[in-house]
DNA sequence: AATCTTGTCAACCGCGTCCCA
DNA sequence: ATGGGACGCGGTTGACAAGAT
């Protein structure tokens, strides 16, 4: 039992009434979810005298939609939501709560915490601005590829082990990363496999928004049957189903076709990509 | 073994928006 | 039209754990 609220200097009457603060015991989460079950949730500020916790009617509600609400998926992100998470951020930036609505069972909250704890970190290592141009540019280059051949090393081990013998861009335990120039093609690669997900059909527009990623996605040729991905348009002209099983990936096929020129990798050209240093530093899979 | 540093994440806070009387 | 309460969101904090020294 960790911090109630403080009580020093006040009369019994003023500690009864005292609302608590801090971690939640296992007697209110009790409390909490026996009275959501039986009378739904809403209301909190009523609720949370109905049923009779020293707590605000915010602090109900947070406990309940980040910690005790039985959709709520625990554990490490994946790689595919780590991958959403910065598509959906470099679109909405740090709209949490919309982000979250995407990412079934995961909540605004620890996405919020992902983003500050990771990625923001990466920034810093990096020496620029998360919310800078540069850094998004860096996100797409390189962490958005990592996260792709990620997916694809753990969705089949087939395809990975064809990935490995190419030599692929982003995988950080490859040593030859090091010598990766600035806006290789090889760079951008996975990124146009990136909309190759679509699956049988080519990626459209209203599958992924003009101003998502690169401005035109590259032509992509027909996925494989086991491409098995259906990106669904939102009303706001988003896609939303990341159904990553069967996921595969073609590192190569569309290198020739994938205009280089729409993706801003160049200005990456410059200290921070042209030696070891990106790949060395950032990206680090591992560490994510 | 002790101390320090760093990372994680639950929880709080302030503010803006919505809704209703 | 407006004032107040409820709610939701994003930013921030702080406790704790794990790893490094």
């Amino acid at each position: 039992m960790a911090a109630v609220a403080n009580s020093v200097g006040r009369s019994p009457n003023e500690e009864d009434s005292e609302l608590r603060k801090g971690p939640w015991t296992l007697d209110e989460d009790t409390l909490l979810i026996h009275y959501i079950a039986n009378h739904g949730e809403g209301h909190w500020n009523s609720l949370a005298k109905c049923a009779g916790l020293k707590r605000t009617g915010k602090s109900c509600r947070l406990r309940w939609l980040n910690y005790l609400k039985p959709d709520i998926k625990r554990g490490n992100l994946t790689p595919q939501e780590q991958l959403m998470i910065l598509e959906l951020h470099s679109k909405w930036g740090n709209r949490w709560s919309k982000i979250a609505q995407h990412l079934p069972g995961r909540t605004d909250n620890e996405i919020k915490n992902y983003w500050r704890t990771r990625v923001q970190k990466q920034a810093r290592q990096l020496n620029i601005e998360s919310n800078s141009k540069r850094f998004l540019d860096a996100v797409r280059c390189f962490w958005m590829p990592t996260l792709l051949q990620k997916m694809e090393q753990t969705s089949s081990r087939t395809s990975s082990d064809y990935l490995t013998s190419q030599n692929s861009v982003g995988a950080t335990v490859s040593p030859t990363n090091n010598s990766v120039p600035s806006g290789s093609p090889k760079v951008v690669s996975h990124v146009s496999d990136y909309y190759s997900l679509a699956g049988n059909s080519s990626p459209s527009h209203n599958s992924l928004s003009s101003d998502s990623l690169i401005s035109q996605p590259p032509q992509v040729p027909e996925q494989p049957a086991s491409s098995s991905y259906a990106f669904e348009a939102l009303d706001d002209n988003y896609y939303v189903d990341y159904d990553m099983e069967g996921f595969s990936l073609d590192p190569v096929s569309e290198i020739a076709s994938f205009d280089t020129s729409q993706f801003d990798c160049q200005m990456a050209g410059n200290y921070w990509t042209s030696g070891s240093y990106m790949t060395d530093t950032l990206w680090n899979m591992e560490g994510m």
